[in-house]
Formats: C-alpha cells, structure tokens, sequence
DNA sequence: TCTTGACGCTACAAAATATGTAGCGTATCC
DNA sequence: GGATACGCTACATATTTTGTAGCGTCAAGA
C-alpha cells in the first residue's frame, strides 16, 4: 500500500513505507539528528552546534523533511519527536545498545 | 571508548561506537542493502537487482564496508549477515514495522 | 576445447548532494 | 537602540554518487 505525498522518495518507485523510510535514514545527517533529539527538544543552532560540522543547509533541507512527515516538529522550545516520532527515536536507543556490543566484538577480534 | 580501527568513520571525531554506526548506516544505500539481506543471502549481481539502481561502484563501497566492520561476511553463497550482523539485521524489521504504524497515521492525517 | 553464463568487481566522466562562509530578517531583553 | 539568539537563505566549492562500459575468473555444457 504506497502512502500518499510520498511520492517523491529518493530511492523508490514502489512508495511503500519502509522503503520511503529507509531512504529518509539514508541521507547523510539524518540519523544523527534523531540520535541528537533523543532525549530534549533542540533549536537550530543546538543542532548545529551538536552535530558538529552539519552545513545550515543541510539541516535545514532536513528538518524540513522530518517536518513534512511529522516525525519531528518545532515550537517555542526547539525541535523535537512527535509522538510516533518518538518511537522511532526509541530506535535509536537500539541502535546504541547494539553499537556497544559490536564496538567490544570488534576489539576482541582485532587484539 | 574509542573502536580500533574506526577512525577514519566520516562525521565523527570521538569515535564512539554509535557515531560511527550512525555515519555509515546514514549513507546511501547501507540501510537498504541491510535490509536485501534480511532474510537470505544475496550475490553481489542480486543485490544490484533488488537495490534497482544502485551502481556497482556504490555497492562495492558499502559492501566492503559492511565487511570491513564484521557486519556481513561473503562466502560462496554470497553476502549474509554475521552473527552480530543479524541483530542489527533484526532491527532492520523493527523499522519496517514502525513504517506501517506510520504510514497509515499519515494517511489518516491527510484524509 | 570452445563458448556461454554468472561471478565480483574497476574505471572514469558526468550529475547530484553537501559544505562553508556570509549574512538577512525577526524577536526579546536590557 | 544595542546586543543577543532565533531560524534560516545564497552561492560558489568540494565531495559523493551515478551510469555505462568492460575486465578477469571460474564452472558447466556442447
């Protein structure tokens, strides 16, 4: 079942969610501003300053993404998940847990 | 704690193992190929297929850099996950079910 | 043995995407 | 009304990705 006003993803002609979703994720930044928000809203320039070298542009033509599919919005207090968006930012917290395992895997193999 | 051997991941200087996960799952196609693998092995020439447009040059960049961080391994079945590849696999359905969840809350919003 | 097919790629110029710096317009606080 | 923080936009440069072509290897079949 394709979703409506999804029509222009980057990487799908099918429209169906997971692969709007996956090419979402897949844009540089992307991720890492969901990681960013994981636990307080954030203004533009918290962002900025969060994510290091991220250009205004970029993160600007992000958030405007993330906006347009209500997995974030902005108010008075910054940036921040929806409610849906913030299950999907649970994922980030997954991703994390996995991340520490796999950095130890890594070394163990590695020594 | 830093990771060996992970130093050269794009947008991070700290080497925290999330960052560099973040970085290399936020590029073009990394979500995507992890996603092709979820349930079978897959050649190079079928992951070409099944990405649509991917070009071999992309693929053979993320591929090496799924290998390089253990994550899939190749064999004369073709790419598959590792162990520790597949729990990271595993969230790969996470996602695809939290697309449905909203993408029928999207469509209900623009009803 | 020759050919056909699939395999995993590499080369490289062109197109798309992201960067970095500068700065604009608005609002608020003193 | 001067200083500060806000969310951006402009635009030239740099980086990343694409698309097409094709190479070298191997295994099966005629």
């Amino acid at each position: 079942m394709p979703v409506k006003n999804m029509d222009k993803a980057r990487g799908s002609t099918t429209g169906r969610p997971i692969m709007i979703l996956l090419d979402m994720l897949g844009k540089r930044w992307t991720l890492r501003i969901m990681w960013e928000l994981r636990d307080r809203p954030l203004t533009f320039r918290d962002l900025q300053k969060q994510c290091g070298d991220i250009s205004p542009t970029t993160l600007n033509s992000r958030l405007r993404e993330l906006r347009d599919f209500e997995i974030i919005s902005h108010d008075t207090g910054g940036y921040s998940y929806t409610a849906l968006g913030a299950e999907l930012g649970a994922q980030m917290t997954e991703l994390d847990n996995w991340s520490r395992k796999w950095a130890s895997q890594l070394n163990d193999s590695q020594a």
